[in-house]
DNA sequence: GGTTCAATGTGTATAGGATACACAATAATA
DNA sequence: TATTATTGTGTATCCTATACACATTGAACC
């Protein structure tokens, strides 16, 4: 992976430079979902003086929303083929209760734009920002305090991704490329919090058509070798299109 | 109703008024749909010089950007208690192309949250702004050109009240409170744009537990006269709470 | 090497909802 | 009063979701 280049001259503070090459009042933050041992695992980053937050960052004054997205992931996974989307944008006036920063452009009142994103995360090697001592994973079951409104933002990022599940297969961005049909189960089960009857859970799936059975097997754990699966890409951009679960 | 008072002070000009009450770069836009004589409308404002837009506004420098929302659809319908819903947030720093302000604060750039309101169409009384010359239904069929980025906006709009009705019986906010099942039916038609079997379109309506069958009829027609029904509030709210749809 | 254990592979029986379709009833019109 | 288009209501069938049973197998332990 390329060395990652800081966005700023680190010549000027931090509050200043953002004037001039961001937009004012509008943030991006990035809800970075992983899969990895059996856990649903949320990014997020532990700024210098002790609290922690989610990966964010602003909107260059010629660059789109998206774009912007696209950069914060970057910097913090070095990963740009992925999984993004926008799920919401949070404007309350109250929402960044308990800031520090006390002057310039900084210290005013943001509306933020919430993505999140399903990657690999074997792939991933987190990047803390300048700002920032630590970016490391965490088990969305035991989230530290986050600041701000960042908890209610991981939330609902967690409720549009459950949602999601009606209409898109997510283990597609979360798995490796070859995964087994437990490790699919237990995807689900994490995501939804509740468990599922595996064989009811294999029927299913591979009622979308949209998976390949290798003639592999994954050996290793302590039991009988499952089979190893992938997408069929062709199929599953297909099934995506038309929307799988098109009750109407 | 009461009379409207304008949110302007009128003395000096929109652009620079709108530095000191606005956030910069960050406005709203709402598509106000409601249903009338069998079809889908939108709400559009016509500019004094011409071309239609979606009615839009501001966001206030302590205010939430749902309450602005809230704001300019109470100025453009007189509504207050409506359903309404963030849907997504655009920002393209290319949307606005062919934008006519040459200075000041309104010719910069705006990334704009849309919103999407479901209103009883024979309760609103469109007003227009001081910029506008009207404010009327249009047929989602038969949509004027608009300006910017506006259509898509309406289409996104359109394709997310399609989805929700996976999970939101949206009759409850398009319909008179007394309608009957041939008018339900045929506001689902319109929102899916496909024909439905009537018979099992009633089932499934009645299935859900939410509707009321009132002791009368709906006279006038030319044919046999249909039962009126209401929603049952209470088992309306406490479905939605669970999801109508989950089918995980 | 044989046995045990815990997980995987595969199948079946049943219930319930979705779909297709049939026929009687009725309000306005001619 | 007959006609017509629409509404009210029911049934038969198919398909999917769910519950559950049993054989198989890789590793570990004796």
């Amino acid at each position: 992976m390329a060395k990652r280049k800081s966005e700023f001259g680190l010549k000027r503070p931090f509050h200043e430079l953002g004037e001039s090459m961001f937009l004012p009042h509008l943030s991006v933050d990035c809800v970075i979902f992983g899969f990895h041992e059996g856990s649903l695992k949320v990014l997020l980053l532990q700024w210098k003086d002790g609290p922690w937050c989610l990966p964010g960052g602003f909107v260059k004054h010629e660059e789109s929303i998206d774009r912007s997205a696209i950069r914060i992931l970057k910097e913090r996974t070095g990963l740009d083929a992925i999984f993004l989307k926008q799920f919401h944008t949070f404007g309350d006036p109250d929402r960044e209760k308990g800031k520090r920063f006390k002057k310039g452009w900084i210290s005013k009142r943001f509306v933020t734009v919430g993505y999140y994103a399903l990657v690999e995360y074997s792939k991933v090697f987190p990047q803390p920002d300048q700002l920032s001592s630590a970016c490391v994973w965490w088990d969305v079951q035991s989230i530290p305090d986050l600041i701000y409104d960042h908890k209610q933002i991981v939330a609902l990022a967690l409720n549009t991704l459950r949602l999601s599940l009606n209409d898109h297969p997510v283990g597609y961005n979360l798995l490796p490329s070859k995964f087994t049909m437990p490790e699919l189960l237990r995807l689900y089960e994490t995501i939804l919090g509740q468990e599922l009857d595996r064989r009811n859970f294999q029927k299913r799936m591979l009622s979308l058509d949209i998976l390949i059975k290798l003639n592999e097997r994954k050996t290793g754990g302590a039991h009988k070798a499952p089979f190893l699966y992938r997408f069929d890409k062709k199929k599953y951009d297909r099934a995506m299109k038309q929307g799988l679960n098109q009750s109407w």
